[in-house]
DNA sequence: TGGCGATGTATCGAGCTGATACATCGGTTC
DNA sequence: GAACCGATGTATCAGCTCGATACATCGCCA
């Protein structure tokens, strides 16, 4: 199988390469927003360090995907000043960077769901078509269902030599991925319920929406 | 602060060390043999490769904490054959290592709580004092406590601005977060409720035990 | 004026992973 | 019985990543 592979800019995982192109098509930035961004907004799950981005920004303007641009407009008088301003580099998407981009959104393999891969996958689903959407939450699901199946027969395997405390640690790693598994089910119901009558509700629509009776839901700290 | 740093055997993270000793003492074992248990006793969270591996035992031989022994008897016949036995490494806890298994064991800082930690010092929760595994507990509550302001206080700031996939990602990792401090609670208030009248029940009483009602609990597939 | 934290680009050592190589063992299949 | 194959077992390597750090400027407040 793994029909799906094209050349990559950093081989191993895509994911970077993925985000930034993500992030960019929404509007120029420099290296340092860019990373600001990925930890955040994206971020929570997976932190990309400058060892990292920089580089893949080097290699993506290389692949005419990305193109370096003055931070400081031609005419800023100060560009020229004694103090040699120091450089801002605004990387913008190209053209065939945003058709790149479209090529890496439109895949529905593994690359698209295992756990590198997935959040940030999941993060840029409002570009998406709900076809790809359906494809991506189902294979992971069936992924993790997958391992489900293998912890369940480690368990019984092991759970009378194991102490205590590793049965327990165990148990708390099921329910998390049995807990991620509902998660992924409620969202696939609720795609399939917008079917014809989404008016821009969003995946959140099959949950109640979190703590409506706290008035405190942010700014709590 | 950061009291008790001492040398370590690699450095960064040190987790492998820490769990290699703690399977060596219960039982010599090999490294094929030890990087499965890794991957399953304690696994499922991380997963060690023998490129780790393998240069961590032979660091730890060299500091005196492990040393090695041909896996044949002396006096297997088999041992001296024309086919020259492959030599299978079995590593044994030397009094020394048994010691700094101990030292680390005793740590209750950052290196105890933080991510990448925490998983496999909860797996030898069994071999320490309840002062240690209160301490640690605790640490790592108010770690994820510290995170969760984060992210509230991150989410109330973009909140507008971001999409509704972006927002039901962080949503979701806000609620796993949220959901491993409320395991902590339990197990903080199991340990707290043991204080005396404990039978080697373990840290699983908080809890129900899961599905009591269910028979087909393992072997479900 | 001077300090300081945020912004900004960039690199390096050290560590880790996935892939791979090599070899033996035990069991099944035709 | 021989050919095969998956599990056992040790070991290495290229490539990728991270945390730390260096360096410099900006905006702001005292």
């Amino acid at each position: 199988m793994r029909t799906e592979v094209t050349s990559r800019v950093s081989r191993r995982s895509g994911v970077l390469e993925f985000a930034v192109l993500g992030l960019l098509r929404e509007a120029p930035m420099h290296g340092y927003e860019l990373r600001k961004r990925l930890n955040t907004s994206l971020g929570v799950f997976r932190a990309f360090s400058y060892g990292s981005l920089y580089p893949c920004l080097k290699a993506l303007v290389q692949q005419g995907w990305l193109a370096e641009e003055s931070g400081r407009a031609p005419d800023d008088p100060r560009a020229t000043s004694l103090t040699n301003r120091r450089a801002k580099i605004v990387y913008r998407l190209t053209a065939e960077g945003k058709e790149r981009f479209e090529e890496l959104l439109a895949q529905t393999g593994p690359d698209a769901w295992e756990d590198e891969h997935f959040g940030v996958r999941f993060a840029f689903f409002g570009q998406t078509s709900r076809d790809v959407r359906m494809r991506v939450l189902e294979g992971r699901r069936s992924r993790l269902e997958e391992r489900l199946a293998k912890m369940r027969a480690s368990m019984a395997r092991t759970r009378e030599k194991l102490d205590a405390y590793t049965l327990e640690l165990q148990r708390h790693g099921m329910e998390s991925v049995e807990r991620e598994v509902r998660w992924l089910n409620e969202l696939i119901e609720s795609e399939r319920e917008g079917q014809d009558q989404r008016e821009q509700r969003g995946p959140g629509s099959a949950r109640e929406r979190a703590r409506p009776d706290d008035p405190s839901d942010d700014r709590t700290i």
